[in-house]
RNA sequence: GCGCCCGUAGCUCAGUGGAUAGAGCAUCGGCCUUCUAAGCCGAGGGUCGCAGGUUCGAGUCCUGCCGGGCGCGCCA
């Protein structure tokens, strides 16, 4: 979604370059229009007439003089001037761009040709205990994804992957059964009468310890596991239990962070309707994998791994043999176990045909819930379908968002598709990788994970183990945040009833979560630190809401004072001289908020290509700072100057509207008062 | 050993090969009778890990080092 003068501009550009220099006249091949670092030196900018220079064997100040006196009019577009160092500045028809912009933002983004639905997975957090900071980072980039995604026009479906019958549920019911004695009914007591995510946070940990204590024990975990995947035991029904509460706890604590899913996907159902076996017939028709007769591996179904760390392509060639090298030794995956069981990797590789509509199969679905918006969550079922479900999986695009540590296998899933002879598929499937999130050494001191007088490890974090008990849990972060906004708000807007306050609360700590999740680049790990988590100041999401608050503000007086919306502004505009917005006054401070605030759907695009979330939130951070540097400079309410009132309040406008959508992309929204 | 990631201000981080390397926090100094001070303005603070190379131009690309993290299971 290129703004329509943005490419007039490229264009007119080419057009040009063709004439001057007998260049191919397509727009494509020219570098993309930036801005430059300072709106004195014009609006957009274009470094082409560096790239020209060799070429041509002329310095770059000359081409982009002869461009600039060649170019001609653009529509929207005031003035082209060659700067001194060679970069060609495009100065905008500015009142022209605010009625272009102030009519798309009326309209909505225009969203591209839906070219197929697209899948996204996150949170699949085992559900075996409460929800914590780590799972927190996923949901929170998975969900802007799909918010993202969908702002764009593409249809997305959200899925969250429950891994039903695997260690860590096992583990818990070892601890209900071994640890505590309890059968199913006593369980259901206890998950009627206790926060049960916490409670089998705890007893996770305490069986963590107990097996330590005996290795011997380890035996009991393994029969367990077991009895869960054969069904019809009581530990099965135990593990079911267990997994449906808790994925009941995990999402009623995403809702309080505006997420939520479209199905979802349980690997018990998986096993039950045989998925892994067609998979596993497909796979072995195209020797994918092979029954290893020899070695370690004897007796299981491999998969053999592509040595090279690129893509070597489709049909590349023999894989990793080559002859005479010594060190380089044949890497094998496996598949199928010899004791006839599948891995984690074959459930993930039918689980993704399935979701390309490749496996020729379908789960049973019924209705599990409410989504937030009303609508029915459904759950994936092994018996039967209920209800009218939409259909599910066949995508032509798939994002697994899921941490870094998973690169290796998320590897071999595209591998096995093209194996397969599925390369678009596999060139679709993304795995949206980030890094993982550990504690500052003062948080983790804080919570007595770091003995107070050890010093602070060199590497400027300690990692936790769920499996241990360590951990800040989601919801007692949001629970912290709430309570220290409430203060806040409460100080503030005395007049307001308790529930306001607790309303607005909510809306100031999902804020603070969903925004820290999301300012770090992907690639950057986490050293979770609770004095900056709850900070509101500085780079936060609250000060992003507070910005949008103080534009509503002067809304909500000038309707109160005077009957003025912001249509009313915008259908004044017209009617106005336009020298606020021209700069007549010598200040280009309002212009360069309106062309700022422009820029977000070409962020989006950004962020889609690059996968890049911290983009969006540097954005509408830096779009809130200009903001309030001008709601600090240019009073509206007090403003004499008729015409320079209506301007400032149309950027205001403007400026909310554009705020407002960048926040809802974070899942973030904005209290009346705060 | 092999692969991937990180190294930029005291701390935490931005910085699609392009204009004088920027924010937040912390420190110091200003600004509430005005549309909410969750704010604004200003100051100090930089060998962009090191060394080569490519380029008109390198924090950004390439190579090699140094330091740190993660991954490479018949775990998931």
């Amino acid at each position: 979604m290129i703004l329509p003068v943005h490419q007039r501009v490229r264009d007119a550009l080419a057009a040009t370059l063709a004439r001057l220099y007998q260049l191919p006249a397509d727009a494509a091949g020219l570098p993309p229009i930036d801005y430059p670092p300072k709106r004195e030196l014009g609006d957009l900018a274009t470094p082409v007439a560096f790239e020209l220079a060799r070429r041509l064997r002329k310095p770059p100040r000359v081409i982009a003089q002869e461009i600039a006196s060649a170019l001609g009019a653009i529509d929207g577009v005031r003035l082209v001037e060659a700067a001194p160092n060679g970069y060609l500045n495009i100065y905008l028809d500015r009142p022209a761009f605010v009625r272009a912009q102030i009519e798309a933002t009326r309209f909505g983004p225009a969203g591209a040709a839906p070219q197929g639905k697209t899948i996204v997975e996150h949170t699949a957090i085992n559900p075996n205990k409460a929800a914590h900071i780590g799972h927190l980072r996923n949901s929170a980039l998975g969900d802007t994804l799909v918010r993202v995604q969908r702002f764009r026009g593409v249809p997305v479906e959200v899925q969250n992957y429950i891994d039903d019958t695997g260690v860590q549920v096992a583990d818990v019911v070892v601890g209900f059964r071994e640890l505590e004695k309890k059968h199913l009914d006593a369980i259901r007591d206890i998950a009627g009468s206790t926060r049960f995510d916490y409670y089998c946070w705890d007893l996770y940990a305490q069986v963590t310890r107990w097996y330590e204590q005996d290795s011997e024990r380890l035996k009991i975990r393994a029969a367990t596991l077991h009895d869960i995947e054969r069904g019809g035991t009581d530990a099965a029904a135990i593990a079911q239990f267990i997994a449906t509460r808790i994925v009941g706890c995990h999402l009623k604590t995403m809702a309080r962070l505006n997420v939520d899913y479209d199905l979802l996907t349980w690997e018990g159902h998986i096993l039950r309707l045989q998925f892994w076996a067609t998979a596993f017939e497909i796979l072995k028709q195209h020797g994918a994998v092979f029954l290893q007769t020899e070695g370690k591996l004897a007796g299981c179904w491999v998969m053999r791994i592509e040595a090279e760390a690129g893509d070597p392509g489709p049909d590349a060639g023999d894989p990793a043999s080559e002859a005479g090298d010594p060190g380089e030794e044949e890497r094998e995956k496996v598949i199928v176990r010899s004791n006839g069981t599948v891995t984690y990797v074959g459930k993930d590789i039918a689980y993704q045909f399935w979701k390309f509509g490749l496996l020729g199969r379908d789960f049973f679905y019924r209705p599990f819930g409410t989504r937030m918006n009303g609508d029915t969550l459904w759950t994936t079922s092994a018996e039967s379908t209920e209800g009218a479900p939409p259909p599910f999986g066949g995508a032509s695009a798939t994002y697994n968002v899921i941490d870094v540590r998973q690169s290796y296998l998320q590897k071999l899933l595209k591998q096995a598709l093209r194996t397969l002879g599925y390369a678009g598929q596999a060139e679709h499937a993304t795995h949206f990788s980030y890094e993982t999130v550990a504690l500052s050494p003062a948080t983790a001191r804080t919570l007595g994970y770091l003995a107070a007088d050890e010093p602070d490890d060199k590497r400027g974090f300690v990692e936790v183990s769920g499996r241990r008990g360590q951990g800040v849990k989601a919801d007692d972060l949001l629970d912290m945040l709430i309570s220290r906004a409430e203060t806040e708000v409460a100080r503030r807007n005395p007049e307001f009833s308790a529930g306001e306050h607790r309303r607005i609360a909510e809306m100031i700590a999902v804020a603070a979560v969903r925004y820290f999740m999301i300012k770090y680049s992907r690639t950057k790990m986490i050293a979770f630190d609770i004095d900056e988590a709850l900070a509101f100041e500085g780079e936060s999401g609250p000060y992003l809401q507070y910005a949008v608050v103080r534009a509503q503000n002067i809304f909500a007086k000038l309707r109160e004072r005077e009957g003025l919306d912001e249509a009313a502004v915008f259908s004044q505009l017209a009617a106005e001289p336009t020298g606020e917005l021209t700069g007549e006054g010598g200040s280009h401070d309002l212009w360069a908020l309106v062309l700022e605030a422009s820029r977000l759907d070409e962020i989006v695009e950004q962020v889609i290509r690059t996968l890049e979330f911290s983009v969006l939130a540097k954005f509408a951070f830096g779009l809130a700072q200009m903001f309030n540097g001008f709601y600090h400079r240019y009073p509206i309410l007090s403003e004499e100057r008729r015409d320079a009132r209506i301007w400032r309040a149309a950027g205001v406008a403007y400026f909310r509207a554009q705020l407002t959508r960048a926040l809802d992309l974070m899942g973030i929204a904005v209290p009346p008062r705060m």
